[in-house]
DNA sequence: CTGGTAGTGAGACTCAGTCTCATCTATGGT
DNA sequence: ACCATAGATGAGACTGAGTCTCACTACCAG
């Protein structure tokens, strides 16, 4: 999916040491397609036998996540889940059956913000959305049974 | 803040017992203003020598959640936080600075997500949206430093 | 090539949340 | 009022995510 050469660059702009540790988890990221956790990370660098600690693999997503190159989510089920992305200003939907990650813009959420924040008399500073659903390829596979939009 | 009967009866109407460990949990999220974490409530039912367990606060906030009187909350700290609510689809607006949360309505968010809905081919079941800010309180009190609006 | 330093791995540690199990108690039927 | 019983509880063991420390390693600027 993603492009490991994004990540490593992000970590040299910002003055950071490309070493090989790092490499690898970009390479790693890379390969995930959709959202994936840290200890998806810690099992997949076993597994290839990369040899990178697991306090590696959580100060790098930290890392990553004040570059701006991977972003955290919270699954409803209150795990936390990462997604590499483009560091601008997007939310996410998650497909909840094959784990699939879209990125959205803000799109109409822009207004619906600034309308609240003169409702309520809050100053805004920060919004986050998720959605959670079927992606079509789930829909289609599954026959796409109805059922009504609810929160959480 | 809230009203602690409305905890009770929510538990009689669903056909839950209504026990003295519950009692006490609902009088002491009531009396919470803001948003309290489950860490919070054993701490409080400690100093008020109510003798209720751990795993009792754990077990009857799942059960209030599933009942909808209460909704959890994700911080952007990653730490998980609830508040007492009404049991109706809407989201929260967190201050920053005090932990003040209000409830807001889904108004314009609806247009938003049946859009998506449409642009993606998701079928979008599920929605969460978090505000982080200042409420008018800690604006004034601050004398509102301007920041722009960033995300997350 | 070399030195200083940012980064690393191992493993101890903390803390939230879950699970088990023996005991208790709210409640509906009598 | 009493009882039976299933639902609820408390204690404490357990799990697993995430953090911290510290001695060691390997970037990379000079």
């Amino acid at each position: 999916m993603g492009d490991q050469t994004a990540i490593v660059t992000a970590f040299d702009r910002a003055g950071l040491r490309v070493t090989e540790p790092r490499r690898s988890l970009a390479a790693l990221i890379a390969e995930q397609d959709g959202h994936f956790t840290a200890a998806d990370l810690v099992e997949a660098a076993q597994v290839q036998h990369l040899g990178i600690g697991r306090a590696t693999v959580f100060r790098t997503l930290e890392v990553l996540e004040d570059l701006g190159a991977v972003e955290r989510l919270d699954l409803p089920s209150g795990e936390h889940a990462y997604v590499g992305c483009e560091p601008a200003h997007h939310h996410h939907l998650i497909c909840s059956r094959c784990g699939r990650t879209d990125e959205i813009d803000d799109a109409g959420l822009r207004t619906v913000v600034s309308d609240v924040a003169r409702r309520t008399g809050y100053r805004v500073d920060d919004h986050r959305l998720e959605l959670f659903g079927l992606c079509p390829a789930c829909l289609t596979r599954d026959g796409a049974r109805d059922r009504g939009s609810r929160c959480r």
